[in-house]
DNA sequence: ATCAAAACTTGATACTGTCAAGTACGTGCA
DNA sequence: TGCACGTACTTGACAGTATCAAGTTTTGAT
Protein backbone atom coordinates (compact mmCIF):
# COMPACT_ATOMS: atom_id res chain seq x y z
CA UNK A 1 0.00 0.00 0.00
CA UNK A 2 2.14 2.53 1.16
CA UNK A 3 5.54 2.98 1.64
CA UNK A 4 6.20 3.16 5.49
CA UNK A 5 9.04 4.86 6.88
CA UNK A 6 9.81 3.42 10.81
CA UNK A 7 11.06 -0.18 11.09
CA UNK A 8 8.33 -0.49 13.13
CA UNK A 9 5.64 -0.35 10.27
CA UNK A 10 8.05 -1.96 7.61
CA UNK A 11 8.23 -4.97 9.19
CA UNK A 12 4.38 -4.82 9.96
CA UNK A 13 3.66 -4.34 6.61
CA UNK A 14 6.34 -7.60 5.23
CA UNK A 15 4.41 -9.49 8.01
CA UNK A 16 1.11 -8.65 6.67
CA UNK A 17 2.35 -9.19 3.16
CA UNK A 18 3.73 -12.46 3.44
CA UNK A 19 0.61 -13.69 5.05
CA UNK A 20 -1.48 -12.70 2.62
CA UNK A 21 0.37 -14.52 -0.06
CA UNK A 22 1.69 -17.66 2.05
CA UNK A 23 -0.38 -17.87 5.82
CA UNK A 24 1.07 -16.92 9.15
CA UNK A 25 3.11 -19.91 9.36
CA UNK A 26 5.41 -18.28 6.71
CA UNK A 27 6.60 -15.63 8.20
CA UNK A 28 9.52 -16.12 10.46
CA UNK A 29 11.05 -12.91 11.80
CA UNK A 30 14.24 -13.08 10.30
CA UNK A 31 12.53 -13.00 7.14
CA UNK A 32 10.61 -9.57 7.61
CA UNK A 33 14.30 -8.46 8.99
CA UNK A 34 15.75 -9.50 6.22
CA UNK A 35 13.34 -7.86 4.14
CA UNK A 36 13.76 -4.70 6.11
CA UNK A 37 17.31 -5.11 5.74
CA UNK A 38 17.72 -5.33 9.40
CA UNK A 39 19.46 -7.52 11.56
CA UNK A 40 17.63 -10.40 13.06
CA UNK A 41 17.51 -9.12 16.19
CA UNK A 42 16.09 -5.66 15.51
CA UNK A 43 12.34 -6.60 15.52
CA UNK A 44 12.57 -7.59 19.11
CA UNK A 45 12.73 -3.58 19.34
CA UNK A 46 9.50 -3.47 18.51
CA UNK A 47 7.76 -6.42 18.86
CA UNK A 48 8.54 -8.63 21.89
CA UNK A 49 8.70 -12.01 20.58
CA UNK A 50 6.49 -13.28 17.19
CA UNK A 51 3.07 -13.58 19.13
CA UNK A 52 3.49 -9.85 19.51
CA UNK A 53 4.18 -9.05 15.38
CA UNK A 54 0.56 -10.70 15.25
CA UNK A 55 -1.29 -8.72 17.92
CA UNK A 56 -0.14 -5.83 16.22
CA UNK A 57 -1.60 -6.99 12.69
CA UNK A 58 -4.68 -8.51 14.92
CA UNK A 59 -5.09 -4.61 16.10
CA UNK A 60 -4.50 -3.61 13.05
CA UNK A 61 -7.21 -5.73 11.48
CA UNK A 62 -9.64 -5.36 14.30
CA UNK A 63 -9.52 -1.71 14.05
CA UNK A 64 -9.77 -1.55 9.87
CA UNK A 65 -12.87 -4.03 10.46
CA UNK A 66 -14.41 -1.39 13.25
CA UNK A 67 -14.07 0.95 11.10
CA UNK A 68 -15.83 -0.62 8.25
CA UNK A 69 -18.53 -1.91 9.92
CA UNK A 70 -19.23 1.97 11.65
CA UNK A 71 -18.81 3.54 8.11
CA UNK A 72 -21.72 1.59 7.13
CA UNK A 73 -24.49 5.08 8.11
CA UNK A 74 -27.97 3.56 8.80
CA UNK A 75 -26.47 0.37 7.56
CA UNK A 76 -29.15 -1.96 6.55
CA UNK A 77 -28.48 -5.86 7.44
CA UNK A 78 -27.35 -7.21 3.74
CA UNK A 79 -24.93 -4.29 4.05
CA UNK A 80 -22.93 -4.99 7.20
CA UNK A 81 -22.99 -8.77 6.12
CA UNK A 82 -21.04 -7.30 2.98
CA UNK A 83 -19.00 -5.06 4.80
CA UNK A 84 -17.76 -8.41 6.71
CA UNK A 85 -17.00 -10.29 4.34
CA UNK A 86 -15.66 -7.69 1.87
CA UNK A 87 -12.80 -6.64 4.64
CA UNK A 88 -12.17 -10.33 4.96
CA UNK A 89 -11.08 -10.67 1.03
CA UNK A 90 -9.47 -7.69 1.10
CA UNK A 91 -7.53 -7.59 4.24
CA UNK A 92 -6.71 -11.11 3.83
CA UNK A 93 -3.29 -10.63 5.39
CA UNK A 94 -4.97 -9.21 9.04
CA UNK A 95 -7.97 -11.84 8.28
CA UNK A 96 -6.18 -14.41 8.73
CA UNK A 97 -4.30 -13.86 12.08
CA UNK A 98 -7.04 -12.02 13.74
CA UNK A 99 -9.10 -15.35 14.44
CA UNK A 100 -6.29 -17.52 15.19
CA UNK A 101 -6.15 -17.76 18.67
CA UNK A 102 -3.22 -20.46 18.66
CA UNK A 103 -0.90 -18.00 17.49
CA UNK A 104 -1.90 -14.73 19.42
CA UNK A 105 -4.08 -15.10 22.17
CA UNK A 106 -5.33 -11.40 22.07
CA UNK A 107 -6.57 -11.98 25.94
CA UNK A 108 -2.77 -10.77 26.73
CA UNK A 109 -3.23 -7.70 24.12
CA UNK A 110 -5.87 -5.18 25.93
CA UNK A 111 -5.78 -2.82 22.97
CA UNK A 112 -5.64 -5.39 20.24
CA UNK A 113 -9.15 -6.85 22.81
CA UNK A 114 -10.37 -2.95 22.90
CA UNK A 115 -10.17 -2.67 19.03
CA UNK A 116 -12.04 -6.14 18.56
CA UNK A 117 -14.40 -5.41 21.23
CA UNK A 118 -15.34 -2.04 18.78
CA UNK A 119 -16.20 -4.22 16.18
CA UNK A 120 -18.51 -6.87 17.84
CA UNK A 121 -20.13 -3.92 19.32
CA UNK A 122 -21.25 -2.49 16.35
CA UNK A 123 -22.85 -5.58 15.22
CA UNK A 124 -24.38 -5.95 18.37
CA UNK A 125 -25.55 -2.33 18.27
CA UNK A 126 -27.07 -2.63 15.01
CA UNK A 127 -29.04 -6.04 16.41
CA UNK A 128 -30.13 -4.42 19.39
CA UNK A 129 -32.03 -1.27 16.86
CA UNK A 130 -33.55 -3.72 14.49
CA UNK A 131 -34.84 -6.00 16.79
CA UNK A 132 -38.48 -4.97 17.79
CA UNK A 133 -38.93 -3.90 21.78
CA UNK A 134 -40.22 -7.16 22.58
CA UNK A 135 -36.99 -9.02 21.90
CA UNK A 136 -35.51 -10.67 24.75
CA UNK A 137 -31.40 -10.67 25.49
CA UNK A 138 -31.15 -14.01 24.27
CA UNK A 139 -33.01 -13.46 20.96
CA UNK A 140 -30.47 -10.33 20.73
CA UNK A 141 -27.48 -12.78 21.75
CA UNK A 142 -29.16 -15.45 18.97
CA UNK A 143 -29.49 -12.87 16.09
CA UNK A 144 -26.05 -11.45 16.89
CA UNK A 145 -24.41 -14.74 16.66
CA UNK A 146 -26.36 -16.16 13.54
CA UNK A 147 -25.42 -13.21 11.57
CA UNK A 148 -21.75 -13.28 12.92
CA UNK A 149 -22.08 -16.91 12.16
CA UNK A 150 -23.35 -16.71 8.24
CA UNK A 151 -20.43 -13.41 7.65
CA UNK A 152 -17.41 -14.99 9.01
CA UNK A 153 -18.03 -18.57 7.57
CA UNK A 154 -18.77 -17.37 4.32
CA UNK A 155 -15.55 -15.27 4.26
CA UNK A 156 -13.58 -18.10 5.57
CA UNK A 157 -14.65 -20.66 3.15
CA UNK A 158 -14.32 -18.08 0.49
CA UNK A 159 -11.20 -17.20 1.39
CA UNK A 160 -9.16 -20.15 2.41
CA UNK A 161 -12.00 -22.79 2.17
CA UNK A 162 -13.09 -25.18 -0.61
CA UNK A 163 -15.19 -21.86 -2.36
CA UNK A 164 -11.94 -19.99 -3.14
CA UNK A 165 -11.40 -21.85 -6.63
CA UNK A 166 -14.87 -21.40 -7.47
CA UNK A 167 -14.67 -17.74 -7.22
CA UNK A 168 -13.36 -17.90 -11.08
CA UNK A 169 -16.54 -19.03 -12.16
CA UNK A 170 -18.62 -17.05 -10.03
CA UNK A 171 -18.77 -13.52 -12.25
CA UNK A 172 -19.37 -11.19 -9.99
CA UNK A 173 -18.08 -12.13 -6.39
CA UNK A 174 -19.55 -9.21 -4.39
CA UNK A 175 -23.15 -9.88 -6.40
CA UNK A 176 -22.82 -13.10 -4.92
CA UNK A 177 -21.69 -12.45 -1.32
CA UNK A 178 -25.16 -9.59 -1.42
CA UNK A 179 -27.50 -12.64 -2.77
CA UNK A 180 -26.45 -14.67 0.41
CA UNK A 181 -26.74 -11.84 2.85
CA UNK A 182 -30.10 -11.31 1.19
CA UNK A 183 -31.07 -15.24 1.46
CA UNK A 184 -29.62 -14.79 5.26
CA UNK A 185 -31.69 -11.83 6.34
CA UNK A 186 -34.48 -13.69 5.32
CA UNK A 187 -34.68 -15.78 8.65
CA UNK A 188 -34.95 -12.78 10.63
CA UNK A 189 -38.95 -11.62 9.71
CA UNK B 1 -9.59 -42.64 22.24
CA UNK B 2 -8.07 -46.55 21.26
CA UNK B 3 -5.29 -47.30 21.81
CA UNK B 4 -3.59 -47.90 18.32
CA UNK B 5 -0.69 -50.51 17.32
CA UNK B 6 0.63 -49.39 13.99
CA UNK B 7 3.28 -46.90 14.60
CA UNK B 8 1.00 -45.00 11.72
CA UNK B 9 -1.66 -44.93 13.94
CA UNK B 10 0.30 -43.91 17.05
CA UNK B 11 2.02 -40.84 15.20
CA UNK B 12 -1.58 -40.05 13.65
CA UNK B 13 -3.21 -40.04 17.02
CA UNK B 14 -0.25 -37.98 19.01
CA UNK B 15 -0.72 -35.42 16.32
CA UNK B 16 -4.49 -35.27 16.20
CA UNK B 17 -3.97 -35.22 20.67
CA UNK B 18 -1.35 -32.28 20.09
CA UNK B 19 -3.61 -29.95 17.70
CA UNK B 20 -7.13 -30.85 20.14
CA UNK B 21 -4.82 -29.03 22.86
CA UNK B 22 -2.39 -26.61 21.34
CA UNK B 23 -2.75 -26.06 17.49
CA UNK B 24 -1.63 -27.78 14.18
CA UNK B 25 1.85 -25.26 14.71
CA UNK B 26 2.69 -27.33 17.85
CA UNK B 27 3.15 -30.69 15.72
CA UNK B 28 6.68 -31.64 15.38
CA UNK B 29 7.66 -34.48 13.90
CA UNK B 30 9.87 -34.74 16.44
CA UNK B 31 7.87 -34.65 19.10
CA UNK B 32 5.25 -37.22 17.89
CA UNK B 33 7.93 -39.60 17.31
CA UNK B 34 8.91 -39.01 20.74
CA UNK B 35 5.97 -39.60 22.07
CA UNK B 36 5.81 -43.27 20.08
CA UNK B 37 9.19 -44.22 21.61
CA UNK B 38 11.03 -43.87 17.95
CA UNK B 39 13.72 -42.01 16.37
CA UNK B 40 12.76 -38.39 14.76
CA UNK B 41 13.18 -40.19 11.31
CA UNK B 42 10.66 -42.82 11.51
CA UNK B 43 7.78 -41.11 10.96
CA UNK B 44 9.22 -40.12 7.23
CA UNK B 45 8.38 -43.95 6.59
CA UNK B 46 4.73 -43.68 7.13
CA UNK B 47 4.55 -39.57 5.90
CA UNK B 48 5.81 -38.02 3.23
CA UNK B 49 6.57 -34.81 5.72
CA UNK B 50 4.83 -32.42 7.75
CA UNK B 51 1.97 -31.69 4.71
CA UNK B 52 1.28 -35.52 4.66
CA UNK B 53 0.59 -35.83 7.98
CA UNK B 54 -1.90 -32.96 8.17
CA UNK B 55 -3.07 -34.62 5.14
CA UNK B 56 -3.94 -37.92 6.53
CA UNK B 57 -5.59 -36.25 9.36
CA UNK B 58 -7.80 -34.45 7.46
CA UNK B 59 -8.48 -37.21 5.38
CA UNK B 60 -9.42 -38.95 8.64
CA UNK B 61 -11.32 -35.99 9.29
CA UNK B 62 -13.29 -35.77 6.56
CA UNK B 63 -14.23 -39.38 6.52
CA UNK B 64 -15.71 -38.94 9.95
CA UNK B 65 -17.49 -35.76 8.56
CA UNK B 66 -19.16 -37.63 5.94
CA UNK B 67 -20.15 -40.31 7.83
CA UNK B 68 -21.72 -37.78 10.37
CA UNK B 69 -23.85 -35.95 7.73
CA UNK B 70 -24.72 -39.24 5.85
CA UNK B 71 -25.70 -40.93 9.26
CA UNK B 72 -28.56 -38.52 9.63
CA UNK B 73 -31.19 -40.79 7.34
CA UNK B 74 -33.76 -38.08 6.04
CA UNK B 75 -32.13 -35.42 8.22
CA UNK B 76 -33.77 -32.40 8.75
CA UNK B 77 -32.14 -29.04 8.13
CA UNK B 78 -31.53 -28.51 11.49
CA UNK B 79 -30.14 -31.71 12.33
CA UNK B 80 -27.46 -31.11 9.40
CA UNK B 81 -26.53 -27.96 11.28
CA UNK B 82 -26.34 -30.00 14.53
CA UNK B 83 -24.03 -32.76 13.12
CA UNK B 84 -21.76 -30.40 11.41
CA UNK B 85 -21.12 -28.61 14.84
CA UNK B 86 -21.14 -31.24 16.88
CA UNK B 87 -18.40 -32.91 14.27
CA UNK B 88 -16.07 -29.96 15.00
CA UNK B 89 -16.58 -29.48 18.70
CA UNK B 90 -16.22 -33.47 19.66
CA UNK B 91 -13.32 -33.54 16.98
CA UNK B 92 -11.53 -30.27 17.34
CA UNK B 93 -7.69 -32.04 16.36
CA UNK B 94 -9.05 -33.11 12.69
CA UNK B 95 -11.22 -29.96 12.65
CA UNK B 96 -8.65 -27.59 13.02
CA UNK B 97 -6.57 -29.08 10.32
CA UNK B 98 -9.52 -29.57 7.24
CA UNK B 99 -9.50 -25.91 6.50
CA UNK B 100 -5.88 -24.87 6.83
CA UNK B 101 -5.51 -25.04 3.36
CA UNK B 102 -1.63 -23.14 4.18
CA UNK B 103 -0.72 -25.95 5.71
CA UNK B 104 -2.25 -29.08 3.58
CA UNK B 105 -3.29 -28.46 0.33
CA UNK B 106 -5.82 -30.91 -0.31
CA UNK B 107 -5.53 -30.97 -3.88
CA UNK B 108 -2.18 -32.51 -3.97
CA UNK B 109 -3.73 -35.72 -1.89
CA UNK B 110 -6.47 -37.07 -3.71
CA UNK B 111 -7.62 -39.37 -0.99
CA UNK B 112 -8.28 -36.60 0.77
CA UNK B 113 -9.74 -34.79 -1.71
CA UNK B 114 -12.46 -37.50 -1.89
CA UNK B 115 -13.58 -38.17 1.37
CA UNK B 116 -14.11 -34.10 1.65
CA UNK B 117 -16.33 -34.18 -1.72
CA UNK B 118 -18.43 -36.76 -0.37
CA UNK B 119 -19.00 -34.38 3.06
CA UNK B 120 -19.78 -31.51 0.37
CA UNK B 121 -21.74 -34.01 -1.48
CA UNK B 122 -23.92 -34.92 1.67
CA UNK B 123 -25.10 -31.32 1.76
CA UNK B 124 -25.54 -30.84 -2.11
CA UNK B 125 -27.68 -33.85 -1.92
CA UNK B 126 -30.05 -32.63 0.95
CA UNK B 127 -30.43 -29.41 -0.77
CA UNK B 128 -31.86 -30.64 -4.09
CA UNK B 129 -34.07 -33.05 -2.14
CA UNK B 130 -35.31 -30.38 -0.18
CA UNK B 131 -35.84 -27.38 -2.78
CA UNK B 132 -39.03 -27.70 -4.65
CA UNK B 133 -38.20 -28.74 -8.41
CA UNK B 134 -38.96 -24.91 -9.56
CA UNK B 135 -35.41 -24.08 -7.87
CA UNK B 136 -32.98 -23.19 -10.32
CA UNK B 137 -29.12 -24.32 -9.97
CA UNK B 138 -28.09 -20.96 -9.04
CA UNK B 139 -30.79 -21.58 -6.27
CA UNK B 140 -29.18 -24.52 -5.14
CA UNK B 141 -25.71 -23.34 -5.13
CA UNK B 142 -26.53 -20.56 -3.20
CA UNK B 143 -28.66 -22.10 -0.95
CA UNK B 144 -25.54 -24.88 0.25
CA UNK B 145 -23.53 -21.81 0.64
CA UNK B 146 -25.72 -19.99 3.00
CA UNK B 147 -26.02 -23.53 5.30
CA UNK B 148 -22.51 -24.30 5.15
CA UNK B 149 -21.61 -21.01 5.85
CA UNK B 150 -23.64 -21.03 8.97
CA UNK B 151 -22.60 -24.16 9.98
CA UNK B 152 -19.13 -23.87 9.35
CA UNK B 153 -19.60 -20.22 11.26
CA UNK B 154 -20.92 -21.15 14.18
CA UNK B 155 -18.36 -24.62 14.68
CA UNK B 156 -15.34 -22.38 14.19
CA UNK B 157 -16.28 -19.20 16.55
CA UNK B 158 -17.00 -21.98 18.96
CA UNK B 159 -14.45 -23.68 18.78
CA UNK B 160 -12.17 -21.07 18.43
CA UNK B 161 -13.42 -17.72 18.35
CA UNK B 162 -14.50 -15.14 20.51
CA UNK B 163 -17.29 -17.11 21.43
CA UNK B 164 -15.49 -19.84 22.89
CA UNK B 165 -15.40 -17.97 26.16
CA UNK B 166 -18.65 -17.18 26.51
CA UNK B 167 -19.61 -21.33 26.24
CA UNK B 168 -19.29 -21.59 29.91
CA UNK B 169 -21.84 -19.32 30.50
CA UNK B 170 -24.18 -21.24 28.16
CA UNK B 171 -26.03 -24.02 29.98
CA UNK B 172 -26.59 -25.93 27.17
CA UNK B 173 -24.52 -25.80 24.28
CA UNK B 174 -26.32 -28.62 21.89
CA UNK B 175 -29.33 -26.48 22.43
CA UNK B 176 -28.09 -23.56 21.68
CA UNK B 177 -27.02 -24.59 18.92
CA UNK B 178 -30.21 -25.86 17.76
CA UNK B 179 -31.53 -22.68 18.28
CA UNK B 180 -29.48 -21.28 15.70
CA UNK B 181 -29.61 -23.62 13.42
CA UNK B 182 -33.84 -22.98 14.05
CA UNK B 183 -33.27 -19.52 13.42
CA UNK B 184 -31.15 -20.41 10.18
CA UNK B 185 -33.50 -22.64 8.61
CA UNK B 186 -36.02 -19.94 8.76
CA UNK B 187 -34.21 -18.27 5.92
CA UNK B 188 -35.79 -21.27 3.48
CA UNK B 189 -39.56 -20.78 3.21
C1' DA C 1 17.98 -70.11 3.21
C1' DT C 2 18.10 -66.19 0.62
C1' DC C 3 17.19 -61.92 -0.92
C1' DA C 4 14.72 -57.72 -1.55
C1' DA C 5 11.87 -54.52 0.24
C1' DA C 6 10.02 -52.24 4.30
C1' DA C 7 10.86 -50.21 8.83
C1' DC C 8 13.71 -47.87 11.38
C1' DT C 9 18.30 -45.42 13.06
C1' DT C 10 22.15 -42.17 12.98
C1' DG C 11 24.18 -38.13 11.28
C1' DA C 12 24.38 -33.76 9.07
C1' DT C 13 22.61 -29.27 7.12
C1' DA C 14 20.07 -25.22 7.09
C1' DC C 15 16.59 -22.91 8.98
C1' DT C 16 13.94 -20.93 13.00
C1' DG C 17 12.84 -18.08 17.77
C1' DT C 18 14.95 -16.04 21.37
C1' DC C 19 18.44 -15.00 25.19
C1' DA C 20 22.63 -12.29 26.20
C1' DA C 21 25.85 -8.97 25.49
C1' DG C 22 27.60 -5.61 22.99
C1' DT C 23 27.81 -0.82 19.89
C1' DA C 24 26.17 3.68 17.92
C1' DC C 25 23.65 7.67 18.54
C1' DG C 26 20.61 11.39 19.83
C1' DT C 27 18.77 14.18 23.64
C1' DG C 28 18.42 16.37 28.11
C1' DC C 29 21.10 18.32 31.65
C1' DA C 30 25.25 20.09 34.41
C1' DT D 1 31.20 21.70 26.45
C1' DG D 2 30.93 17.25 28.54
C1' DC D 3 28.43 13.45 30.11
C1' DA D 4 24.98 10.19 31.41
C1' DC D 5 21.21 7.64 29.67
C1' DG D 6 17.74 5.54 26.92
C1' DT D 7 16.55 4.00 22.24
C1' DA D 8 17.77 1.56 18.08
C1' DC D 9 20.26 -1.57 16.46
C1' DT D 10 24.21 -5.46 15.82
C1' DT D 11 26.76 -9.74 16.69
C1' DG D 12 27.00 -14.12 18.70
C1' DA D 13 25.27 -18.19 20.76
C1' DC D 14 21.87 -21.99 21.86
C1' DA D 15 18.21 -25.10 21.40
C1' DG D 16 14.68 -26.66 18.56
C1' DT D 17 12.86 -27.74 13.94
C1' DA D 18 12.18 -30.11 8.94
C1' DT D 19 14.34 -32.76 5.94
C1' DC D 20 18.11 -34.97 3.04
C1' DA D 21 21.38 -38.86 2.85
C1' DA D 22 23.15 -42.97 4.12
C1' DG D 23 23.30 -46.67 7.04
C1' DT D 24 21.17 -50.96 9.73
C1' DT D 25 17.71 -54.12 11.20
C1' DT D 26 13.37 -56.66 10.48
C1' DT D 27 10.29 -59.10 7.83
C1' DG D 28 8.03 -61.72 4.38
C1' DA D 29 7.80 -64.16 0.13
C1' DT D 30 9.96 -67.51 -2.74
Amino acid sequence: MQSPDSLQDTVLHAAVSIVATSGPDDVSLREVARAAGVSHQAPYHHFKDREGLFAAISEQGFTLLADSLHMAKSPTREALFVAYVTFALRHPGHFRVMFRKDICNLEHYPAALMQADRAFGALADFVARDLDETATIDEIRMTATYMWSVAHGLATLLLDGPLEKKIGEIADVDEFVMNVARLATRALH
